[in-house]
DNA sequence: CGTTCTTACCGTCTTCTGGTGTTATGTTAT
DNA sequence: ATAACATAACACCAGAAGACGGTAAGAACG
């Protein structure tokens, strides 16, 4: 009743949660006060101030006097998309099929996104490795671990993806060369990949341009949409993995129009 | 009486500080058991062994059936020097003095260095501030600040610094040209900066490079020694910040070489 | 000038993670 | 084959960090 955020909001602490689905409302009434939030969420003034707060720095919200709005969709949606995070269980399914195309010794570049970030969790075992990424997460995750080296793609930080981006790292992408690259993109249609952020497309371009093999990881919520920046074709990937709730009707276009589509097993 | 390791020891959790006597431990006896360890540190084998496990990972010991070995002693000097980290107190000090020097809008580089670190805990308020630098605690705090735009210098990870480093890295820094630098060696004599390891030294000189006004940020405990490698004169730096508890006798020296020297108060 | 909204500070409570030992299972050497 | 050693899996505990509300002080609006 106070919140019609859908999509699976589990997996999540409490005030992640509640910040998104505060993100959801202000997006749906464009522009409410403080006040409203408080009623709709039982919280006290303060914990709304501060999750607005924190909201903002990440770009979600504009704080004015009185209230906040809602920013350009663009940014709300590769945000909140992903702190809804909806389908472990679809995101750690593709990872296991992706890992299979791992084998020890090889380069392998991640890009900046959760599908990603589920196969930093299966490298365990395939040693040695090299991974290269942009994503902070991810980082962090694999300096801990032995037997891989990690080759960090640094950047211009960004709060709301929580990587690094700009010319800095497209230029380190083009140092590049490595055998595999798993990304991820915001919409996929029958014939090309998207994102809203064209900054973040420069990246993804360079990665594209980098690596032999490319992979692209499409879980089914990613399907028949699009977004802003056509990011590339889908015949530029090598292979498509997608989850097993996709509806197969959506699956033959693209294999109509030339892409290597495989569907990862729970 | 178990551990005969100088230096100041707090400041330091637990395990961290277990780890390191265990590691000068090691060192001292070139090669013990794990059953040694445990009688002399009073823990579970189990613990010892996660111990010895993340010396290995840092690259200070070698790990074979029935004990360990003390790796070279490059390595476990740039590595346990800093985490049997004496004188938060000097080094939060230089860090206050450091901190004067910086202004709103400027764009500061920092290398891996725990003084660095101490600095980046007063950037707050100098606001707003470009921040570039290959050092993963750094990075981490950093991209929880906001108002601050961080400039991740990437690279290759290294388990025993937490940094990132070889040519991506030092590519990275050639790209930028900031305002500040403030970085720290290894050890200083009356004219130079020392350092113990080729790629960190390929890094720094980089900095050097890129940056217009340099600053040499080094704690008592530094000076009047070398290392293998040698960074760069004293008087390549704009400034070198020492702390108060530096003898005035080992100052004059290295203004004699044309060096300026400035005292941290605490 | 007062009202409304915002921020800063503090105390409490909860939650979570890190560190640890124990037991059980695997592995290597003799 | 067996003993010594190493790892894995589980569960416990404590200390730290986070989340939250309340009050009070501050800033912006009318």
């Amino acid at each position: 009743m106070t919140s019609d955020v859908d999509g699976d909001t589990t997996e999540l602490s409490r005030p992640a949660r509640r910040q998104a689905e505060i993100a959801a409302y202000v997006v749906k009434h464009g522009s409410v006060s403080a006040n409203d939030l408080v009623e709709a969420f039982g919280v006290s003034v303060m914990t709304v101030h501060r999750d607005l707060d924190e909201l903002e720095r990440q770009g979600v919200v504009r704080k004015y006097r009185g209230g906040v709005s809602a920013q350009p969709t663009s940014v709300f949606e590769s945000n909140v998309a992903y702190r809804l995070n909806t389908a472990h269980a679809e995101k750690a399914a593709i990872a296991r099929h992706a890992r299979a195309m791992i084998e020890p010794g090889m380069s392998v570049m991640l890009d900046d996104s959760t599908s990603a970030l589920a196969l930093v969790d299966l490298f365990e075992g395939i040693t040695p490795l090299t991974v290269a990424t942009n994503f902070l997460p991810a980082i962090t995750k694999l300096s801990e671990q032995r037997d891989i080296t990690l080759l960090a793609l640094g950047g211009i930080y960004s709060p709301t993806h929580d990587s690094f981006g700009g010319m800095p790292c497209a230029e380190a992408v083009e140092a590049l060369n490595t055998d595999l690259l798993f990304c991820s993109v915001s919409a996929v249609s029958a014939t090309h990949a998207f994102h809203q952020e064209e900054e973040i497309v420069l990246v993804k371009r360079a990665m594209l341009r980098s690596a032999k093999t490319k992979v692209l990881l499409v879980d089914h919520a990613k399907l028949q949409r699009t977004a802003l920046h056509r990011l590339a074709p889908l015949t530029d990937f090598d292979m498509v993995i997608v989850d097993e709730k996709t509806p197969k009707e959506l699956i033959q276009p693209l294999r109509d129009h030339g892409a290597t589509v495989e569907v990862a097993e729970l």
